[in-house]
DNA sequence: TGTAAAATTTAGTTATGCCTAAATATTTTT
DNA sequence: AAAAATATTTAGGCATAACTAAATTTTACA
C-alpha cells in the first residue's frame, strides 16, 4: 500500500502537471510545503516504483499507473468535498480540510457508495471536474474572470478550493459555482472588477478573480 | 496533536480494563497485534504524557487525560459505524474496518454533524454504547447469552463487532441487537444453543455465544 | 527457598519522511 | 566562455513506531 506522503506527491504532480510548466523539485518542494531535499528523495522512490518519470533538471511526469492513482486520490478528495456538503451539510469553506484527510483513508466501497448517493456527480462544491471510475476528467473549458471585459455578462464555472478565505468572501457575495454575475466596469491598470450579482453589487480584487473560472460568456 | 498509533493504544487499553483484568505489557500487545517491546516503548511515551499510569509487572491505567482521549476514539469510532450503516448502508459487517481508519481522521465539527444526523443516538450497530460528548457512556446492564438456560427467551443487545464473518453469520439467522429469541436447549458438556428466531431454529456455538450479550430475559 | 518459567525491558536495527548544511550540477548572465 | 545565480543532490540527523535478540526482573512452583 502506498504511503499517504506519497499519494499526495502524486496528486501534486499531476495538479502541477495540469496548469502547464515543468514540475520540478523545487516548484513540487514549494507546492507541498517541504524542502527540495525532501522531494529528491520522494522521487527516488516514486520512480524506483514506475509511478514517474524523471530527469534531473527536467522535471518529473506521471507514468499511466502514477497518473491513475493520482486521479483517484482526486476523485476521492472531490467525492467527499461533495459528500460532506450534501450529506452533512458543512459549509463549501469548511470541506477541503476535512476531505484532505479523508481522501486518502477510505475504501472503494465507500467510494462507491457516496458516488451513488450523489448521482454520480461531475463536480463538486468549488465546480472542480470529479473523475470518474475510470480516471476519465469530465471536460470544463473555463475561461480566468480576469480576462472578462465591461459589460460581459458569465456563471462562475469553478473556484479555488484551498483557500477558506477566499471561499467565504466570495460566498458573502453568493458566487457559487452556477452564478450568474455581469461585469459594470473593470478599473483600468489591473484594478479590481465591479459585478453585479443578482441586483447586488460587489467589487472583486484582481488576485482574488484569479481564482476564479468563468463559462457562458455574453456580452450585454 | 496524537499520533494514531497512541489514540490506538489508548482506545485498547480502555477497552482491555472495561474487561476487568490487569492490562500488561503482554496483554496489550497482543491485543494490538504487535511486539511486547514495541509496548514498552509506547507505554513510556503516554506515561511521559500524562496519559497513562504504569508501575513494571502492574499493568497500566488510564489517567482521566488519557480517558477522554481513549473516549473521544470510541466516539468516533461507534458514531462512524452508525452512520455509515445508516446514511451509506453498508453492511454491519463492513463498517468496523471503515471507521477503524476514519475515527482518527475526522473533525470535531463532522462528529456533530454526524450525531445531530442520527440524532444523536446511544448505540451502534452492534449494540456498543456510544460515548457523549463528554465522555459519558450509556449503562448498558447485559449478560453474555453463555449464561442462558433452556427456555429463556432474551433480546440481543450487544455483538462484538470486530470479526465480520461472525457478523455474517449472525446475519444469516437476523440476529441483530433488538431481535428476541428464545433457548429451545442448551447442549450439554459445554455444547451449542439451539434457539428459535422468528420461528427459525438455528444453532449457535458456544464460541460465538461468547461474543453476544443479551437483555431483557424472560422464562418461559 | 531456590530454580524454572514467564513477563518485561534494553540495546541495537529498520523503514518512512522530514530537516539542515554543504557539495555539485546546470542554467543564465555578462 | 567564464562567473554568478539557481537548482538539485548528497550527507548526516531527527522523530516515530515497529522489529529481533539478549538481558533482566518478577512470579510461580517444587
Amino acid at each position: 500500500m502506498l504511503s499517504q506522503a506519497a499519494e499526495d506527491y502524486l496528486k501534486s504532480i499531476y495538479k502541477l502537471q495540469e496548469k502547464g510548466g515543468k514540475v520540478s523539485t523545487g516548484v513540487l518542494a514549494e507546492f507541498l510545503n517541504v524542502k527540495p531535499a525532501s522531494v529528491t528523495g520522494m522521487i527516488k522512490k516514486l520512480k524506483s516504483m514506475k509511478l514517474i518519470k524523471y530527469e534531473r533538471y527536467h522535471g518529473v511526469t506521471l507514468t499511466n499507473a502514477g497518473k491513475a492513482i493520482a486521479l483517484e486520490v482526486i476523485r476521492h478528495h472531490r467525492l467527499l468535498e461533495l459528500y460532506l456538503f450534501k450529506a452533512l451539510g458543512m459549509p463549501w469553506d469548511g470541506v477541503h480540510d476535512e476531505a484532505e484527510k479523508l481522501e486518502h483513508v477510505i475504501s472503494e466501497d465507500m467510494e462507491e457508495r457516496m458516488d451513488a448517493y450523489l448521482g454520480y456527480p461531475t463536480s463538486d462544491p468549488h465546480g472542480s471536474p470529479i473523475p470518474d471510475k475510470n480516471g476519465v476528467v469530465p471536460k470544463t473549458a473555463s475561461i480566468p474572470m480576469t480576462s472578462l471585459q465591461d459589460g460581459q455578462s458569465c456563471v462562475v464555472a469553478e473556484v479555488n478550493d484551498s483557500d477558506s478565505a477566499l471561499l467565504r468572501h466570495l460566498g458573502s457575495f453568493n458566487l457559487y459555482p452556477g452564478t450568474r454575475f455581469r461585469v459594470i466596469e473593470v478599473a483600468p491598470f489591473e484594478g479590481p472588477f465591479t459585478i453585479d450579482v443578482a441586483g447586488q453589487q460587489a467589487v472583486i480584487g484582481r488576485e482574488v478573480a484569479k481564482h476564479i473560472f468563468v463559462d457562458d460568456i455574453h456580452d450585454t
